[in-house]
DNA sequence: TTGTAGGCGTTATCAT
DNA sequence: ATGATAACGCCTACAA
């Protein structure tokens, strides 16, 4: 194993000075650097991270906790777990990915060890047992959610209640009178997960101010859940012309059935859809969808906790930050004017 | 900060004493172990990881290396992480979590800086470039998937020539004469993905034993392109009764197009899936499918780098190992005997 | 069963 | 602009 010492001999400098020539701490001459440079590729060399972190007092590496929630859109959060480390490299930053089965322990536990300089928590709930830990030990942290009090925390999140507001001004534009939005499971609901509330809270609140009468259904999202949900809303509401779906899972679903029952979309019924694009493009009819923000929240919670981190380490009190990320409407195929009552 | 020699004076014992009573590599009196635990507790004492790593010579994190094609399952490849890093926790290790777009370098990078003591490569091709630097720097590795030459690497996968072969004899068995077999994009074939090639000659090699009439067809998995898919196998098989699908995303997409064109499985129609158990389960009517075995991928990755990693440690030579899970045929709902000729 | 002491490879503080 | 050198916190022969 070669080492700095070993770089720094055969460049014929001092330990200190490849050791600067690496950070760029303190001005090096060129040709010093220049023969540094060499060596360094002459020999092999690779800095050694334990080392490195118990000298420095970083580890560059933050943790990502995942949520084990079946409940969740696996390949959302994945998309924002591949961002964050990619975001994370920019900054010479590495990964730790951790699971919630150590429970808020597992975090303590990275912090303590000085394994992670900071914790990136995604899947946040209202009322999170992972956040008084964070608290209690001042840990670098960013949260990809939105707890109960988020006072002093760096958080970001989708703006759900716009979303959901956005989903019944669009259908109330198009003249429909009857809504139903069909959920997540009641489990999502029950744990407390806020987005699915925040969602349904800014759907209603628009859905009153512009008059629409609605339904909210949670559902499973298998084929039979579906056709089990839909059938309670014909039942329930045979007026209703739209519908507004944010599970993933029963889209597709919906459409077989809507199609089995005769209904077009969108000159019958229109459904609008609380998915990403790529979801919403897959369909038939492609969907008109509410989907994320362009930039990925992985990068910008990447972005949070650097900053913390770099706060802690020159001793600055942090600033909290609250980012609600704006969704976009994209209209597509399968919204259209609400058919004329018969 | 406390540090062990804090807790050895707490405990009025040395400090290699502490050390020693916490990795357990030599007899401690109970009394003393005693009074270290409680000091430990005491003075909240949580072993520094950057320390840890260079006196230890071993960082006890290990690296996984995750694919970004959009073609794979994310789901699937989540499931494995995530046991991924449950199972190295058992073992003491954390999991640390590198994207391919450093490409060979990641590899290199944590192994060489020891980062990572060991590394699991996810969605391995036949011909992969990791693999050389796997070799030139004998890094511990485990491998899910299969190489072109495996030889003294340890690699995990699915018997996908079996799954393609279950799924040839289910559907000989029923009677069926004429089956498609629907596939992945043409691009997962050219990228010499290996699991999608295996599958269909294990099929294929079967299908000829069995006198079946077949086509295969690559599908992109949306509704439009399944719909273009199956629209054209009708037309140069008319008499087709037997599906098999190896893409998650075509099997809505079809089972929707098939009742739309008044076929109903599995009177008319038999339909057979190469996917999760949980996915199969999902659609309507269930469906008859070929999915991986019990134990996860992942796990049995976890051992193969502990293996190797215990191996280097201790300067022998590391046993290569090479598994092919078995899949299990689970008869649902979607099979049932061909149709008489009309 | 326990203690002593040297070393792991970098960083950063003094000097020069 | 560069050198020497003392930490950093833990591990592990070697002694007792």
């Amino acid at each position: 194993m070669v080492k700095l010492a070993d770089v720094a001999r055969h460049a014929g400098v001092s330990s200190s000075t490849v050791s600067y020539a690496l950070s760029g701490k303190r001005p090096i001459s060129d040709e010093t650097r220049l023969r540094i440079e060499r060596a360094i590729t002459d020999l092999g060399y690779h800095p050694n991270a334990g080392a490195r972190a118990l000298a420095g007092k970083r580890s560059h590496i933050i943790a990502l906790v995942v949520p084990l929630h079946p409940e969740v859109h696996v390949p959302t959060m994945m998309e924002i777990a591949i961002a964050v480390t990619v975001a994370a490299r920019e900054h010479g930053y590495d990964v730790l990915l951790l699971t919630n089965d150590e429970g808020p322990e597992g975090v303590r536990r990275v912090a303590a060890t000085g394994l992670a300089d900071g914790v990136i928590l995604m899947d946040v709930r209202l009322d999170d047992d992972r956040i008084p830990v964070l608290r209690a030990q001042d840990i670098p942290a960013a949260l990809i959610g939105l707890p109960d009090d988020p006072a002093g925390l760096s958080c970001v999140d989708h703006d759900f209640a716009t979303a959901g507001a956005l989903c019944a001004d669009h259908l109330a534009d198009l003249g429909h009178r009857d809504i139903a939005f069909i959920g997540y499971s009641s489990g999502v609901y029950q744990r407390h997960a806020g987005y699915a509330e925040r969602t349904l809270n800014g759907f209603r609140t628009r859905a009153e101010q512009r008059a629409l009468r609605f339904l909210h259904r949670p559902c499973e999202g298998t084929y039979e859940s579906t056709a089990g949900t839909l059938a309670r809303i014909l039942a329930d509401r045979p007026d209703t012309t739209g519908f507004v779906v944010q599970n993933e899972a029963a889209i597709g679903p919906l459409l077989s059935l809507l199609r089995a029952s005769g209904r077009t979309v969108p000159e019958d019924t229109s459904v609008i859809a609380i998915c990403p694009d790529t979801m919403a493009e897959q369909h038939s009819p492609r969907l008109t969808s509410v989907s994320g923000p362009r930039k990925d929240l992985g990068q910008v919670a990447v972005d949070q906790v650097m900053a913390r981190i770099a706060a802690t380490a020159a001793g600055d009190e942090p600033e909290a930050r609250l980012l609600l990320m704006p969704p976009e409407l994209v209209v597509r195929e399968s919204t259209a004017p609400a058919p004329h009552r018969s």
